[in-house]
DNA sequence: CTTGTATTCAACTACTTGGTTGAGTACACT
DNA sequence: AGTGTACTCAACCAAGTAGTTGAATACAAG
């Protein structure tokens, strides 16, 4: 599926379904940043962020800005409220089952990358 | 990326960016249904949206169960509840800008799926 | 104007995805 | 047993994705 056709909604979750991306999104709510910076991180190329930047750009989540042969990125969330609202109505269907709610939170938060992106 | 090898929120993610799965949890949210149920609403073949189940089971939001030929789905919104956690973090950065929120809420309500998902 | 730095572009590779069709499995019904 | 119904599997295809490397662009600073 082109994600050039996809609707904003499908971009958004697409364009948050990759760690890494995640993981740049954590940082720019720190405030903008660089490509250089953004990749710092990571065992990957320059242009490998480069592409995660404009995947997320596409989703409407980060805008660019241009000061000298630096691109800053700085976050813009808007669309994930969407997205949150669209998994909102869901809520119910876990939240009467505390149980299986506390297992994916810690399972989740644990094995995963939430924390770590936050460097918190 | 392997969506078989990927952390559990990247999977949630990934099966919630696409419209007819999307779809298939909302027509779940109503109670269980059989495949073909599910798959009547759309020009696709049975063998596509038993895939979009597969997906939709490989990322825990939705069990299986027997019943002499049917296969029926169950909606197990549980994993969603990490998804909506790792988004609110970011619920700041979109709440002091209304506009912005009101304009995504708005297209995207409109432009898409998300009420024509529920058919409500 | 040349060089260095920051970033993107283009071409390529390996793999995934979303769909198809046709055959196979599992069960119910007569 | 034989047929119909519900679904899955396997093989395939076209297109997309995530990464690579090397060349190109844009600017700053000697």
């Amino acid at each position: 599926m082109r994600s050039a056709e996809l609707d904003p909604l499908s971009r958004t979750f697409a364009a948050l379904a990759d760690p890494t991306r995640r993981g740049i999104l954590a940082r720019l709510s720190r405030g903008p940043a660089n490509v250089g910076d953004l990749a710092e991180p990571y065992e990957m190329s320059f242009a490998a962020v480069s592409k995660h930047l404009r995947v997320l750009q596409d989703a409407g989540l980060v805008t660019r800005g241009r000061d000298a042969q630096y691109r800053p990125a700085m976050l813009d969330a808007a669309p994930m409220a969407a997205a949150s609202a669209w998994i909102d109505d869901y809520r119910r269907f876990w939240e009467h089952s505390f149980a299986a709610l506390d297992d994916y939170l810690t399972t989740t938060r644990n094995a995963t990358t939430h924390n770590e992106e936050q460097e918190s």
